[in-house]
DNA sequence: CGCCGAATTGCAAACGTTTGCATTTTTGTG
DNA sequence: CACAAAAATGCAAACGTTTGCAATTCGGCG
């Protein structure tokens, strides 16, 4: 009867169950025990069980998850960190690394994670990382792109092991990192333009960014190989001015190639585009590869030939190795295989 | 002098100093103070502030956020939510939303708030949107893009004041909603085309999500003032999906219109893609007018003439009510007015 | 020199949960 | 029925910071 509210009291004044200690009180059991029940563990009868999580239940208690995890010492929240360095301000890359962030999402929260997002801009603070690391609020962290920060980021990565960053792998680096083989990925598209008889190819971009600086590398060690010639033209990564930068590379005299090599998708569409209002056949008299395969790859008309990066796998793995290493596990970088679609325009 | 380590001890071994009170050892101090130096306040000695400033940057020392946190019952991060409806799974809005939260990342981050990610699946999960806001982790909710999910929505925002959606905006709804006016930039589609001749509109797409069913309201208003033919061409949203159904569509007789709204610039790109591959003329024969103005829209050929909403815009207020939320306002909803981007197609 | 107010600092109690250990209750067995 | 082992619960100490209040120090002024 004890468990009977007042009956001196004229109404009975419910007072929100907050706390662990009030379902407690009304259960008639510790709070100790509430906790343990609420958290699922087996010492606890199944009886008192069912009867917490029954008040549970019927007053919507919910643990206080502050409370929690700052008692347990861990936040279930993994930090995604997406630097923008370059001009990538306004970024062509974007689509791509969006993408990559909402498979990061569903891997995560799959897991019991939940996702922390900040977009830095580190040369307005030189500190973003270990500031972001040091918040104590992430348990892991997860770097999309290494921007111009490599390294920063190798700087930190010796003494802070739960990282793992979505770029290129450089020769004996020491941040973990997964990636696509972007010097593959170049590869395998010169491969292929020479295969349609390109003699002369362009790779349209900057050569700035780590990643694109190895898919020219890729492409070029194919190309001089095969005695053809290779050019660079540079773009901005901001797809307007990317477009207007096109259009002048076509309008200067050198044009001389019959196969393009775009840094991305986004490029390639721009630069189908130009050719196209240029009256230029492609993929009849000049040939182009686009990097990423985004979904636009496919509805562009003729459709685009394209390196594919499978962006849902990276999610599993950069998931799949933070975990490992936040159980104190050491782990090797990963470079996935990217893959030639080969549709219509070369 | 007792400032100084202890001489007898053989080595000084640093340990790493972790809490406040730690570093209050080595100042001299209260934890007190030092935890009052950090936080900026006025009432602390400036030369103490100094020193203990000090002394954090040389162990580089940095206050637990969760205990923080914690003890202000503040956890300074703001959830973002994307429900997953429909065949929304796979998503051809996704670049929408993803550019969308960006843009809110930034603008949160400004702000000095961290922003929770989670996306969820609302048919495998009915009670996401409590789970989420009861979790105690976050101080305010924005939902991005109601989904199937208007009433779910509905039921919570009389309890629950901190939160803000992006969508569409309902007579009489009760939740806080930032959107564009999806019937406004359906009527100024339907007015273009009708004033670029054509006689008969198709509105491609899926009704089923509101925001669409409204954008087709809109058209359908226009064209049943003035006397021109609407109708329906259902697709789903997923890119791939659709660029089949639309296929269907065009092969299917009754392909007697001349002028075509897409819900999406992504269903716009696949229809323009597959009127190309069937010579079909645009605009020429057909008129075409998207939704959105992702950046694909102007790299299209011809370029696509679109219904713009301005996403930074939309971040922007969707933040800026939801801090006047949370301060105790209460706010109105508020519906942004799209606009025409005349390019080549209509 | 003493006293008062202002400026600093210290003290200790929160915040709500988890968890090791001790204690109690239950169960099983001889 | 007694007793030991196992199961279930209670107790209380953490986790690291913030903050109201009290105590101390410091200047300044009469």
């Amino acid at each position: 009867m004890p468990k009977l509210p007042n009956d001196d009291k004229p109404v009975e004044m419910p007072k929100r169950v907050r706390t662990i200690t009030d379902l407690a009180k009304l259960a008639g059991v510790s709070p100790g025990t509430v906790s343990r029940a609420l958290a699922g563990k087996s010492l606890v009868n199944a009886k008192t069980r069912e009867k917490i999580e029954a008040l549970a239940r019927e007053h919507d208690f919910r643990l206080n998850q502050m409370a929690s995890r700052f008692r347990r010492q861990k936040t279930g929240v993994i930090g995604v960190v997406i630097p923008l360095g370059h001009d990538r301000r306004q970024q062509i890359s974007d689509t791509f690394f969006m993408t990559l962030l909402g498979y990061l999402a569903d891997e995560l929260t799959e897991r019991g994670y939940d996702l922390m997002l900040r977009r830095v801009i580190p040369d307005k603070d030189e500190d973003w990382l270990d500031r972001f690391i040091g918040s104590g609020m992430v348990e892991g962290t997860i770097v999309i792109g290494q921007s111009d920060q490599f390294d920063r980021i190798e700087d930190v990565a010796d003494g802070y092991r739960p990282m793992v960053v979505w770029g290129n792998h450089q020769e004996g680096q020491r941040h973990c990192v997964v990636g696509s083989d972007n010097r593959l990925g170049g590869k395998l598209a010169a491969e292929r333009l020479i295969a349609s008889d390109c003699q002369s190819i362009a790779f349209l971009g900057s050569t700035d960014p780590i990643e694109f600086a190895a898919r020219f590398a890729g492409a070029k060690a194919v190309a001089d190989k095969m005695g053809v010639s290779i050019s660079v033209l540079p773009t901005h990564l901001n797809p307007d001015r990317a477009a207007d930068e096109i259009a002048e590379h076509f309008a200067s005299s050198h044009s001389d190639f019959d196969g393009i090599f775009a840094a991305t998708d986004l490029l390639a569409v721009a630069c189908l585009k130009e050719m196209q209002s240029r009256k230029i056949a492609v993929p009849g008299k000049v040939k182009l590869i686009g990097f990423d395969d985004l979904p636009i790859a496919s509805q562009t008309q003729p459709p685009l030939t394209t390196v594919r990066q499978d962006i849902a796998a990276g999610a599993r793995c950069l998931v799949d190795l933070l975990l490992r290493r936040m159980n104190g596990e050491s782990t090797e970088s990963l470079v996935l295989p990217p893959k030639l679609i080969a549709r219509q325009t070369a």
